[in-house]
DNA sequence: AACTATTTATAACT
DNA sequence: TAGTTATAAATAGTT
């Protein structure tokens, strides 16, 4: 019997069982992927993998050494092997090393915030990151009530004017209709019905459309920008 | 509407702009897949793709070279310097631009993760964030009682330990001490007296030194690991 | 690029 | 580790 069977979020996954499970049919998809790409777009691909732990696994539709070697021939940024060349120590290299080294503490950093990558902290360590998370999060709600709060203010605005408007249309709708009636009661006996009529329509504000388009536009688009707010939680 | 749509078998497709079209898609879901997996799985995921038009496509979670350098020194074949020289001449603007761009980013993701930079956020972002911020804070706190609970059993384990060898030192010196009042029976009187103080210290262990001193040391330390712990909360 | 009918991949379960 | 199945994701053919 299936229980609930849904996609999960990208994110580490803790159980070690589980993620070994994973890490095998994800890996298998991949490597049937990449191969697939290879083949029916005659493309060149070469794969690396090295399990959590440390095994490793490759793919290559040509030979690994000349994918690499085309690689660096692309993007001659990783060179430096061991020990013989040292040679093209550019300003650039300092430049571009610094950055990934920049690149990778604060990729570190944002995984740590995110919930990965913990173990290696200390209790202290996780104290100040508790209290980081705790006011980015005080600040992220304030923000966002803030925002909310705004466009509430903005909606019960373009409502109240609204509201104005709609007084407006509906007195000179009477005078209008006033206006009309007088000119048939000379003419007419029926008017008294009619007038029944028109006069509860106005009250009600039920007729289909007010006189003015424009406002009734106006009105769809504040409703279109607020509804989203408070169902997307 | 839609005519028969069938799987493709997988060879090369003849057609140029469907080749075209099947790369871009299978590449981009290739490489999701990828990140995926580095991600799900805390593998070290390496994928270069080149176009049948000569185009460089890659995706690596830490670093191309830290991967290639890896998979060479587990291939053991083509370490050393292959042909490094010509390709290190000069460092790619593109990568540089592009790593900048990275930590331009990864920037502005920490500070908005501190609370910082918020305004710009739409009412979604804000919310997916304020998901993202709960959940690491969630993680962060399972780490920190985790790495307590086991600091505390540590201090457990290391506090029996010592009242054990306590113990035993106890009844060892008790047996030394009645050997050696024993023998002062036989040729001293007033080893009364003396005995009641020693008996006394023995009982409330209230000496500054037990014979062995490595045991004593051990203990500072213990103390001097735990109590940190609950002080700076 | 956008849209769907289908095929695949895969998370949870055995 | 390998199979099964319900569901999510990818994508081939089309607009």
């Amino acid at each position: 019997m299936a229980g609930k069977r849904e996609r999960i979020a990208i994110r580490r996954i803790e159980n070690l069982t589980a993620r070994q499970v994973t890490f095998s049919k994800r890996r298998r998809g991949l490597f049937k992927k990449a191969e697939e790409l290879s083949i029916l777009c005659d493309a060149e691909v070469g794969l690396i993998v090295f399990s959590a732990t440390g095994k490793l696994f490759h793919f290559a539709n040509t030979s690994m050494k000349q994918i690499i070697d085309r690689y660096d021939s692309h993007s001659k940024t990783l060179q430096k092997s061991e020990a013989p060349s040292q040679l093209q120590s550019h300003v650039d290299d300092n430049t571009c090393a610094k950055l990934r080294e920049e690149l990778a503490e604060a990729t570190l950093k944002l995984r740590q915030m995110r919930g990965e990558e913990l173990q290696r902290l200390s209790v202290q360590q996780l104290q100040e990151l508790e209290k980081t998370l705790e006011s980015g999060l005080g600040s992220v709600l304030k923000t966002k009530s803030q925002k909310i709060s705004d466009e509430i203010s903005g909606l019960e605005r373009k409502r109240m004017l609204l509201i104005e408007e709609n007084s407006r249309l509906k007195e000179q709708l009477q005078v209008t209709r006033m206006a009309r009636m007088e000119m048939q009661l000379g003419a007419d006996s029926e008017v008294v019905y009619e007038e029944g009529q028109s006069s509860e329509s106005v009250t009600n504000t039920s007729y289909p459309r007010p006189p003015a388009d424009t406002d009734d536009g106006g009105s769809d688009t504040s409703l279109r920008l607020g509804l989203p707010l408070f169902s997307s939680k």
